[in-house]
DNA sequence: TGCCAGGCCCTCTTTAGGGCCTT
C-alpha cells in the first residue's frame, strides 16, 4: 500500500441520485492514478444500472440514456475498477459521499478495497477559508487551476480534484516548510479543528 | 432546476437546527 500523500488515486462518480441506500447506482467511474504527483493512469467508464435515469440527472451530467444503454453493466466496470484501485489510498471531493457509492457497489459484486479515503473538501474548508465556497467548480476558478470547462463528468472532475489535491499539498508544504505529507497525516487534517490546523501542521514541520 | 441521504460544521449549541457539498 502506498503511504505517501502523493501516491493516491483520485476518483468521482457520477450516479443516478444521491443516495445508494435508495436505490440509486452510479452511471459512470473516473479516476487518475498518481505516483509521486505524477498522473501514470487513468480509468473512465459509463456503466449501465438497469434503468433509466432521470433528466434531471442527463441534464446535470450530460449522460443521455442513449449513451448507457450500450454501455457496459455496473457490476461489470466496478469489477474492473476494483482492480485498478488495488494498493493505494483514494481521494474524492466530499469523499463521503463516493465511498458510500464505492462501498454499495462493490458490495454488490462481493468485492473489497484496502486502502483508505480522504476528502479534498474538507481540507479545502480549513486551508482556503477565504474561498467563496468550497465546490470544485469554485476552487478551481479560486485557486486558478488548469481546466477545459467540463464540469459534472467523472474524469474531468477527478482529473480537476487530482490537480486540486497537489494545490493542496504544495499549499501546506511551502507555507509550513513540511518536506513530506503522508496520507495519514492528511486525513488527521481532514478531521482536525479549524482552530487547531495551523497548530497541528507547525508540529509536522521538520 | 428541485427533491430524496448523510456527514461535517457552525452557532443564537450540546435536551438543536440549518447550511454546505456530493448526483
Amino acid at each position: 500500500m502506498q503511504t505517501n500523500a502523493e501516491s493516491v488515486i483520485v476518483l468521482d462518480f457520477e450516479t443516478t441520485g444521491l443516495s445508494p441506500n435508495m436505490g440509486d447506482r452510479a452511471i459512470e467511474i473516473g479516476a487518475v492514478k498518481m505516483d509521486n504527483g505524477v498522473v501514470v493512469d487513468h480509468f473512465q467508464k459509463l456503466m449501465n444500472p438497469g434503468f433509466r435515469v432521470s433528466s434531471f440527472i442527463e441534464g446535470y451530467t450530460g449522460i443521455t440514456n442513449n449513451m448507457l444503454r450500450t454501455a457496459a453493466p455496473c457490476d461489470e466496470v466496478m469489477d474492473e475498477f476494483a482492480d485498478f484501485i488495488q494498493g493505494y489510498n483514494l481521494v474524492a471531493h466530499n469523499a463521503s459521499f463516493d465511498q458510500r457509492f464505492l462501498d454499495a457497489e462493490l458490495a454488490q459484486i462481493n468485492r473489497d478495497y484496502q486502502g483508505k479515503f480522504t476528502c479534498s473538501m474538507l481540507i479545502a474548508r480549513r486551508l482556503f477559508q477565504d474561498a467563496p465556497n468550497h465546490k470544485l467548480g469554485t476552487l478551481v476558478d479560486y485557486l486558478n487551476i488548469d481546466n477545459d470547462g467540463v464540469f459534472h463528468r467523472a474524469l474531468a472532475d477527478s482529473e480537476m480534484t487530482a490537480k486540486l489535491w497537489l494545490e493542496i499539498l504544495s499549499t501546506i508544504q511551502s507555507n509550513y516548510q513540511i518536506n513530506a505529507l503522508s496520507f495519514s497525516h492528511m486525513q488527521k487534517l481532514a478531521k482536525t479543528a479549524k482552530a487547531s490546523v495551523p497548530s497541528y501542521l507547525k508540529k509536522l514541520a521538520i
